[in-house]
Parts: structure tokens; C-alpha cells; sequence
RNA sequence: GCUCCGAUAGUGUAGUCCGGCCAAUCAUAUUGCCCUCUCGAGGCAAUGACCGGGGUUCAAAUCCCCGUCGGAGCACCA
């Protein structure tokens, strides 16, 4: 045994090779699986590329919990060197009616994220695809058109028993169909429903809806002019299959569907893709509510000053405050596709991307709400604090010294306390100011001497930061006004992403995350 | 009411398919120590979980049954 043991890997493995080739692949294949958060798709060997569709409603920007969907079907693609398109599911005019800006909106957001689909369709284009397969359908047997009432098929339904229109013979459902789609019908007269099985014992599965009527034109101008709309699991059915999807990723709010289209996909003989489910998202640390229609209520009612305000959780609010797409995606991709419901900690995007952003940036100083003290004793004339403690080639800022600092009510030292401020030196608290003592760095490595930040009176900055609590105002050391777009740590308070300048003059930025 | 899912530390996750190497992995979080001119980074350590009850078995996080709890669907929403 210890002989083996102390044979090379490369030795071992070649032995293992010879002795049981299967189960050095399958030790190997263990090994690729280590390197994912997310586990393998299932069945994936079976395909020659895998496909998968990122299937949103256009009705909004996205908030933090859309990400999910891209961040694992793109880490997906590039793992398995697959295809993805982003295909809109437009196809309710009414309830859930298109955001005609939310198109780019959502593209935008991808892009944010680090994704590039390979293709984009919007299903509003597709409507005459998708009656062709809906004739196809009637021909076979497989629809009805139906003008019972909602609630009266939903009695029959739960008990079992067909609608009286379910026996038709197709022709004269291909006229009624020909003429829902002509628009000879008002929303709510008649839909088309699939013939599944009516005594099926999920009541979900018994005869759905295919396609309805809606009065309300799309606000699409290419799309307005249809009046026959088909409900999103005929759409998505007919579309996955045209598009070749071999693995469908969706929520559990889905779980149905893929029973339902099955149906279809058996009347067309069709084989139907994988699919994967997963549960809903929560995120901490939001007093907002994560639903597209709650944050667009409280942007128009002037709760939050947009989509991208630091308090509503969105992507465009993430991305104002300087976090990385790629945190976001490894925090989405660390969650795995379970099916209960997760909640995931933003503390977890702040830790991922605290890891991208820190070596990266450069440090500055901001005081909060500032006490000014006087300075005594003839300390040096400019302070020269490093911009990267573990990168001393960057240089230092050089922060000129006036009479007095400013520094944060909670690091003000008690009288006769020796306090050191940063990349200035040590200071003694004495008759409310600080006397320059001239001691080395000696006294804070002996301990007993607390190392605080702090800014010159004269020449720093104003700043209003934005955070997920409200904003926050004081004074950045002079120069931070150049660093529009940058990211700062500001020692000791967190890092931020420095905007431009506000309405009042003052440099606005956004807190990150500490 | 009918039908489907699911349950591992504060959070997420690995392990469950094919029972033993699991007094249970990793990350995050919290706390303490070391280092440091940051409450950042880095290093070390601690904290903390198999929903409950039965059964099968030499052996159960893993298989079976019954509960409990949670989620989802039963829309002319997606």
C-alpha cells in the first residue's frame, strides 16, 4: 500500500489506467464535476450541442432575481460550449402587457451580467408560425374551439366531465379557429383548448387553454394588428421544439407546463427537452419588495428616483453602485438549481465582489458628518497615505494639511488620547485639539494608539454617497472629484463607486459594500 | 378539495440515484487571535446542520412508510 502511495499521480494513474479503466473515469469525471457550483444538465452526453432559451416578459427592467436565469443558462453555454437565445414571451397584450423599452432594457442586463445571446426573438413576430401548428393540431383532433364560460368549464373540469364542445368535428373548429383569428370574436367569446385528458387526476393538465382573445392591441406595431393570442405554454411548446431547445431551465411555477406541452409534443410526436426546475429567489437586506410591478408603483409614485435607485433591488441599481455582473453570477450560480426556494444573502455579491474589485482600487479618505479640530504642534505640511497598501508602485495621494481635520464623531479620542491619523502621524487630544506629538509608527504597533481616517477642512470634497439605507453626507480628501466612474475604497467606511456631481454641487456616490 | 415538488449549520451548497470511507464538504456569516498605518486584503481558530416518528439492515443523511412544515399548480397571466 505505501508503495503505491508513493508513486507520482501521473504513475497511478497510468496503473489505474491499465487495471480498471471504467473506474478511472468515473474518479475522473468526479473531479470536472468539482470544479462547477452548478451540477451537471441532465442527460447532457446525449446531445451534440446543448441548447437553452432565456424566456423573459418583456413588462420591465429586471430585478436582482431575473439574474438567475441568465447567470445559469450562460455558465452553462460556456461550460458546455452551447447555444442560447433570449426569446421574449410576449404574448399578452393585456394583463401583463409589454414594456416596449424593456426590450433593450433586459438586453442591456444581460450584457451587464457578461452575456451575449446567440440569437433574440420575440414571440409577437411569430404568431403566424404558431396558428400553423394550432391548424395542424385541429386536423389531427387534438384542439376544440370552446365558448363556455371560464367558470363553467372550470366546474366541468373539476369533475371530470368534457365541455360540450369538445366533440366537434375539426372542420368546423378550423372555421371557428379561422375566424378567432380574424378577429370576428371579442375577448372572452371562445378560446381554443388542447385535448388532453379530462379525467386526468391532476385537474391542472384536463384540457387547457391554447389560445385566447384580446381586444387590446400590442403595443408593438408589428403585432398590433392580432387579436388571437396563444397562452405562453402552446407558444413556448411550439417554440422550444423550432428552436431545437434541449434543456429547459425555468421556475417551479412551471412545473406544469412541461406535463401540458407534452400533450402537444405527443399529438406532433415530438421528443421533449430537459427540463430543470427551481425554486423562487428572496434576497436580504431589501425593504422593497422584488416584483417588477411593485418597484415600477413605487418609481411613480416618487418612492424611488428610478429603476437604478440604490434602494430598489435591481440590476441597473447594482450596477450604478459598482458591483460586477460576475459577482452577481457566481452568487446566482452558487445557489445551484434546487427546487425549494432559496434565500440568497447579498452579502454573498458584496464577498465576490469585494474579491474582484479590491486589488484594483485605490484608497481614499471620507469623513462622515465631520467634528473639526484644530490642529497644533507644527505637524508636516502634506500627508502622503499610499493609494493601495499592497501595491506601494501606484504611489501616494498627497493630501495638503491645513489648520484643522475633520473626523467622525466616533473616532474622536477622549482627552489626553493619542490617536494616529492615517499616513499623517500621531496626534495627542488636548483643550479640544490635536497636538502634534512627532512619535513614529512604533506607538500604534505597541498598541494603545487607534488608527483613524480623516480629511484636511480646507480643499476636501463634498460628498452625498447613496446607499441601501439613504444617503449619507461628509467630505472626501481633495482630488476625489476627478475619479468620476472609478471605484474608491474609502478607508474604514467601504467602497463606492464615484457618479459626477449633483444637483447641489456636491460629488455623488454610491456605496457598494464594505 | 384535487395534483405535484421539496426539507443538511444564520444563509447557500456537497453528499442522497448505487447504504459503510459522513462524529457530514465548501463558501458566506458571526466571534476571537495573528498580521497590517482600514472596520479592506491575507493567515489561524472557534461557532453551527442531516424536520419528527417508525421500519428494513451488521450498518441509514442516504432505502421504505406515516406524520409535520414549506412551496407550486388546478387562469381566457407569464
Amino acid at each position: 500500500m505505501s508503495q503505491v502511495n508513493n508513486r507520482s499521480y501521473e504513475e497511478k494513474r497510468e496503473t489505474l489506467q491499465d487495471l480498471a479503466p471504467e473506474e478511472l473515469e468515473e474518479i475522473e469525471a468526479e473531479d470536472d464535476e468539482d470544479e462547477y457550483d452548478l451540477p451537471a444538465l441532465p442527460n447532457a452526453e446525449e446531445y451534440d450541442e446543448i441548447r437553452m432559451r432565456c424566456a423573459p416578459n418583456p413588462n420591465g427592467p429586471w430585478h436582482v432575481g431575473h439574474a438567475r436565469m441568465p447567470a445559469v443558462i450562460g455558465t452553462y453555454r460556456d461550460r458546455y460550449d452551447g447555444w442560447f437565445c433570449v426569446r421574449f414571451d410576449d404574448t399578452d397584450p393585456e394583463t401583463k402587457r409589454p414594456d416596449l423599452d424593456a426590450y433593450d432594457a433586459i438586453l442591456e442586463d444581460l450584457a451587464y451580467l457578461g452575456f451575449e445571446p446567440d440569437d433574440v426573438y420575440r414571440a409577437s413576430d411569430r404568431l403566424e408560425t404558431y396558428y400553423e401548428y394550432a391548424r395542424e393540431l385541429i386536423e389531427m383532433g387534438g384542439a376544440y374551439t370552446c365558448d363556455l364560460p371560464g367558470e363553467e368549464f372550470s366546474e366541468l373540469k373539476n369533475a371530470g366531465k368534457p365541455s360540450p364542445n369538445r366533440d366537434k368535428d375539426p372542420e368546423t373548429v378550423l372555421d371557428e379557429f379561422e375566424a378567432m383569428i380574424a378577429g370576428e370574436y371579442e375577448s372572452g367569446e371562445i378560446v381554443l383548448r388542447v385535448k388532453t385528458d379530462i379525467e386526468h387526476k391532476n385537474p391542472a393538465l384536463r384540457d387547457w387553454v391554447a389560445f385566447r382573445m384580446i381586444d387590446t392591441p400590442h403595443p408593438r406595431a408589428e403585432a398590433s394588428e392580432y387579436r388571437c393570442w396563444p397562452m405562453l405554454d402552446f407558444q413556448s411548446g411550439i417554440d422550444d421544439h423550432l428552436l431545437g431547445i434541449t434543456h429547459i431551465i425555468r421556475g417551479i411555477d412551471l412545473q406544469d407546463s412541461a406535463k401540458r406541452q407534452q400533450f402537444v409534443y405527443e399529438y406532433f410526436d415530438w421528443e421533449y427537452p430537459e427540463v430543470v426546475h427551481w425554486g423562487h429567489v428572496q434576497i436580504d437586506a431589501y425593504d422593497v419588495k422584488m416584483s417588477t410591478s411593485t418597484i415600477a408603483d413605487l418609481i411613480s409614485a416618487g418612492d424611488l428616483e428610478g429603476w437604478d435607485d440604490p434602494r430598489a433591488p435591481t440590476l441597473a441599481s447594482l450596477r450604478q453602485r459598482g458591483i460586477r455582473g460576475e459577482a452577481i453570477v457566481s452568487a446566482m450560480t452558487g445557489l445551484g438549481t434546487s427546487t425549494s426556494d432559496v434565500d440568497l444573502a447579498m452579502s454573498s455579491i458584496y464577498a465576490e465582489n469585494r474579491e474582484l474589485i479590491d486589488d484594483d482600487t485605490d484608497r481614499r479618505f471620507f469623513v462622515r458628518e465631520g467634528d473639526q479640530i484644530p490642529l497644533t504642534g507644527n505637524p508636516p505640511e502634506k500627508a502622503t497615505p499610499p493609494l493601495h497598501p499592497d501595491h506601494e508602485d501606484r504611489g501616494v495621494r498627497e493630501i495638503p494639511i491645513s489648520d484643522s481635520v475633520l473626523l467622525e464623531s466616533e473616532d474622536l479620542p477622549t482627552s489626553g488620547e493619542r490617536i494616529w491619523l492615517k499616513g499623517l502621524g500621531c496626534f495627542q487630544y488636548t483643550d479640544d485639539r490635536l497636538q502634534y506629538t512627532g512619535e513614529e509608527i512604533d506607538v500604534v504597533r505597541e498598541g494603545g494608539v487607534d488608527v483613524v481616517h480623516w480629511v484636511p477642512t480646507s480643499e476636501s470634497v463634498p460628498v452625498r454617497m447613496r446607499t441601501l439605507d439613504g444617503d449619507v453626507t461628509g467630505q472626501a480628501e481633495p482630488g476625489v472629484d476627478s475619479l468620476e466612474n472609478e471605484m474608491v475604497q474609502f478607508e474604514r467606511v467601504g467602497f463606492a463607486r464615484i457618479d459626477g456631481t449633483d444637483e447641489d454641487g456636491r460629488l455623488l456616490a454610491y456605496n457598494a459594500h464594505p
